[in-house]
DNA sequence: GAAAGATTAATCCGTTCGGATCAGTTTTTA
DNA sequence: TAAAAACTGATCCGAACGGATTAATCTTTC
């Protein structure tokens, strides 16, 4: 692998508060790793740029509370149109579901406005580098939906079968389903969700739907 | 409420590798809002110290590599014991399952070792005043177990019994388990769900469940 | 005080699920 | 190569589920 010392990273900021996003501008500006050449007050000013230019940004500082289209809209149509721009939202919304859309929907990251500029910037060069940035408080949100369910013990693994018919599982597919996707019988598949039932110490699809998802297996 | 002036947080490290411990002591003892008069090097000194004296950290620095008792063991016991006591986990280990446990048993953040001084300290901090620290990485593999699943959409909002049912589905709860828990017929408890069904766009238990937990609902 | 929404309850019926139990084949590993 | 593990398939049956439909009561809101 060659290392390539300070790349400049391109990023473009949709943010209708022009004072913020001009502030953000300076604080970017001042760093030598990365520029900011546009920002834009609308998502119809982004996408007219997108369409009639091949200007391409690397990251995008995206806020939520925008007047006209949603944020949260821009961010999934920009997963459809352009998967490699990554996507770090940066807003003043805590609110628990657009946390959680904006993730779901492949944000890299969440910041609240009430970030400190070095947060802002190492956020970014964390996305940049193919991590992820969260503000604390967001963080500890997404942390508690984890506890909430109460604690988890180690569990015996599953094989690589096992984790495949789950998987479809939590997809939301029936076991006839399964067994068609998987071209092997209803019956077949039976058996390993009872293996998987016994492992993860439940006793319904229900129930080890719910425990696959919070434990992380699928 | 009234504002405390740097009140000076009490901080306790276990950890085995004893010139990493003592790096990271010199490092808290540097912040003047910050003390750490103890560490140990296995969790029997640890649980020594608080057997025999009333001595407490409001924080403990945990790692998760240690020789003889697991130091997921320890979080857990702790969460029993001191469930005051906010832990934070820093380690070297970036390994999908013991990070979800770690979180899963109440660990307040979870933190590499490979994260610079500035990082810990202002992730210790974060932590003292309630919200979560993760790493950039660690980040990125949890919410990563969340886009996973595919973009989600906004959802018509479920009444205050249709999350009450939804949440017990989720805790492994039949319907009839449910309908006894709200003392409520079966009967009703399937109308409730069935609602839940039309607003997620569903059609079973397993698939609302899924819905719900990685949307965030419960 | 009227309208809208939420909560409660019921019947009917076909589908799906979970538990118990058995057994042959393929792949991995010691 | 032999043993262990994983994967495949099947039957039987009672319990649980999902869909359709109807309707009374209670609460909130305009």
């Amino acid at each position: 692998m060659i290392a390539v010392a300070n790349p400049t990273t391109c990023i473009w900021i949709l943010e209708d508060h022009e004072v913020f996003a001009k502030q953000i501008r300076r604080l970017i500006s001042g760093e030598d790793d990365m520029v900011c050449p546009h920002h834009f007050s609308s998502a119809a000013e982004l996408f007219d740029k997108l369409k009639f230019t091949n200007e391409r940004p690397e990251l995008l500082l995206l806020d939520l509370g925008l007047p006209r289209r949603d944020g949260l809209e821009v961010l999934a149509d920009l997963r459809v149109l352009l998967p490699d721009v990554k996507v770090l939202i940066l807003t003043a919304s805590d609110d628990r579901e657009k946390v959680y859309r904006a993730i779901c929907n492949g944000a890299s990251g969440y910041l609240l406005k009430t970030a400190d500029p070095e947060e802002i910037l190492s956020g970014i060069r964390d996305v940049i580098h193919g991590a992820s940035a969260l503000s604390a408080p967001i963080a500890n949100m997404i942390l508690q939906g984890f506890s909430r369910h109460g604690p988890v013990c180690q569990i015996e693994p599953l094989t690589p079968r096992e984790e495949e018919v789950l998987g479809f599982l939590v997809k939301g597919l029936i076991k006839k389903e399964i067994a068609d996707e998987l071209s092997i019988s209803q019956h077949t598949v039976d058996m390993h969700l009872r293996a998987v039932y016994r492992k993860l110490e439940v006793r319904s699809q229900t129930e080890a739907v719910s425990k696959a998802l919070r434990q992380g297996l699928v």
